[in-house]
RNA sequence: GGCCCCGUAGUUUAAUGGAUAAAACGAAGGUUUCCGGAACCUUUGAUAGCGGUUCGAUUCCGCUCGGGGCUACCA
């Protein structure tokens, strides 16, 4: 049990029994200290003195008495309006420090039993990836690792959307223009090749559709006419009679957009245990509507489409299956799911997906739940919002400034440029000091993206660079370097077994709180399916270890006592940072 | 039109209904030859507006004003 579960079930049972109560741990408010009072915990009367009868005042007081007789760890108190404001011995967060070094396993909960998908990435095959995927991929990759910190079986798969008009568009262009280049004959990666190709689909269905006499005002309308279109359409109809060229065509350049896609999977850190293909699923789904139909869940529109009525909702009423039968993306999905969970029989199902999919996710899981399958309880839309440009919506016409290659190798320039620039690692072969651009790059664009609340968007400005300065993934990586240089002078670390009697300093026991909230976050972020929960926290710890560091002298510390307590301090802060940034996906390096 | 999300210092972000709203960037000034200055310390400055609920509201509710999204037998 932590100290505030301590806390809060000690004050329930002093209300309970004094004041008949009735109340549960939840009932109590406990937190950190606001910095400028004095204390460690603070709990909030206000909701209490309904049973006291008494004053915030008076009620504070008499917790505060009777906690310290009770908890045994409390030193002192004091007592601001309806704030109680607890202060703990030393020796018990001396203690509590010694317990937290001791288990490597801090901050990670056992095997819990839970089984979760979580998908995220489902990138279009006809483009390469650009700041949104990178978005999605990172919070997909860094909600697994918190997920498998909690204690889930987490199993991460990806979904291609390599089928449709789109994919039909660039293969046209790759017929009628390419003269058989490939990515090997260009040296062009496999999915800006084939994006170069949709480009040039682009360009020419605008030059036809202006060549047109009397060409319709709506310009898509117009680009319908032009040849090059239904080249398209009529590609994409070959395809789906399994036309054998058509068919080979569409695998070979869809290898290639995977060979691309596959290098920038590798140079972000994130992975797959199982991949879906839009191509095998998209028949799927029918089966289940018509089973749906059959139990009068859903019903016969008089055009013939099947749909739902999710007015009772708040939705409105939705299609499932078209007229003729065939499947939309919704049906496609709904069917997805139920091959998951018999794959899997997993509890939870995660989808990583920006937030313009808000409706279709509430529909997927309502639809699921009123054919009756208790597993959509475990659907969890994890919704995002986009990055944008100052100026507005990233547009792929912008170019290179939305690209993640791009986006990745510009961080990985500055990284580089800054570390020669500070010229302190002049004995890294070139080797290493490649490793550790990349660590850093990265390091920065992961913290840029993932320490904002999903929900909210990431306002990018590709003018000004990523930032390697002050809120910002390096920093963090810099106070761990500097930790560990500490550590490596140290030597032998000290039993804090004999420094009972210390007497800590204000930041010393800022830092030991703080260390000792870190399971509450993973927690925390766990339940909420926030990595920036984990971001912030973070910082906050790194930005207090450097406090810590810059008025208290570690090694060339007066007392052994103090040497001993502030190098074990620097240890488990250096631990702490890199658990807490592992799971944003973030390495942290020794030197830099 | 209907539904959903967002609005916090000049900028980018924090704050389970709790104390005088917290940081970073920017700007200005500083850091005992200091264990790593990608750091630390000062100064500067904000809850879009109006009501309501509450002992207490950035947070919950309503309206207004801004920004975005969804509202396909597209994905």
């Amino acid at each position: 049990m932590t100290l505030e579960q301590t806390l809060k079930q000690a004050t329930v049972e002093i209300f309970n029994q004094q004041f008949n109560a009735g109340i549960s741990a939840d009932a109590v408010t406990i937190n950190i200290t606001n910095p400028d009072h004095e204390g460690d915990y603070t709990i909030v009367v206000f909701p209490l003195v309904k049973f006291s009868k008494k004053s915030p005042e008076q009620t504070a007081q008499m917790l505060g008495e009777q906690l310290k007789e009770k908890a045994g760890v409390i030193a002192k108190f004091n007592v601001i309006k309806g704030f109680l404001n607890l202060t703990l011995t030393d020796s018990y967060w001396l203690r509590r420090l010694n317990e937290i070094s001791s288990n490597s396993a801090f901050g990670t909960f056992p095997p819990n039993g839970q089984k979760v998908v979580i998908e995220y990435c489902g990138p279009n095959t006809n483009k390469p990836l650009h700041i949104g995927h990178v978005r999605n991929m990172l919070l997909g990759f860094s909600m697994s690792e918190i997920l498998k910190a909690t204690g889930h079986d987490v199993t991460k798969v990806n979904i291609y959307n390599d089928r449709g008009i789109a994919i039909c568009k660039s293969m046209v262009a790759y017929k009628r223009y390419a003269n058989g280049a490939t990515p090997q004959s260009t040296g062009i990666k496999g999915d800006h090749f084939m994006g170069d190709w949709y480009v040039k689909f682009n360009e020419v269905v605008v030059e036809e559709a202006k060549a047109i006499p009397n060409a319709p005002a709506d310009k898509d309308e117009a680009q319908k006419l032009t040849s090059i279109f239904k080249e398209a359409q009529e590609l994409l109809l070959k395809w789906e009679a399994g036309d054998p060229e058509t068919v080979a065509l569409w695998k070979k350049m869809n290898d290639w957009v995977y060979e691309g896609f596959q290098q920038t999977f590798k140079l972000l850190g994130v992975d797959f245990q199982k991949d879906y293909y839009e191509s095998e699923t998209y028949k799927l789904g029918r089966d289940l509507v018509n089973e749906g139909l059959e139990k009068k869940i859903f019903y016969k529109r008089p055009d013939g489409a099947v749909a739902v009525d999710l007015t009772p909702e708040g939705l409105d009423e939705k299609v499932l299956l078209r007229a003729d039968g065939t499947s939309i993306y919704i049906t496609q999905d709904l069917a997805t799911a139920k091959l998951r969970h018999e794959e899997f029989n997993m509890d939870k199902m995660v989808y990583v997906v920006a937030n313009e999919q808000d409706y279709h996710f509430k529909v997927l899981k309502l639809a699921l739940q009123k054919l009756g399958y208790k597993w959509a309880d475990g659907i969890y839309h994890l919704s995002y919002a986009l990055v944008e440009s100052p100026t507005g919506r990233f547009k792929s016409r912008e170019g290179k400034t939305a690209d993640a290659d791009d986006l990745i190798s510009e961080v990985l320039r500055i990284a580089e440029g800054k570390t020669k620039e500070l010229g302190k690692i002049e004995s890294f072969i070139a080797e290493e000091a490649n490793v550790l651009y990349r660590t850093i790059g990265l390091g920065a664009l992961k913290y840029f993206v993932l320490r904002v609340n999903p929900y909210k968007k990431i306002i990018f400005n590709p003018e000004e660079s990523i930032d390697f300065h002050g809120h910002t993934g390096p920093f963090i990586q810099y106070t761990n370097a500097r930790i560990a240089a500490i550590m490596r002078k140290a030597g032998e670390s000290a039993s804090l077994d004999n420094v009972s009697g210390y007497s800590l300093s204000a930041v010393e026991r800022e830092l030991i709180i703080l260390m000792s909230e870190y399971e509450n976050v993973v927690k925390s972020a766990s339940d909420k399916y926030d990595p920036s929960e984990v971001a912030n926290y973070a910082y906050n710890l790194a930005r207090t270890y450097n406090k810590f560091y810059h008025e208290s002298p570690i090694l060339s510390a007066e007392k052994p006592e103090e040497k001993i307590v502030r190098v074990a301090l620097s240890g488990q802060t250096g631990v702490v940072l890199k658990k807490a940034m592992n799971l944003l996906g973030i390495e942290v390096p020794e030197k830099m």
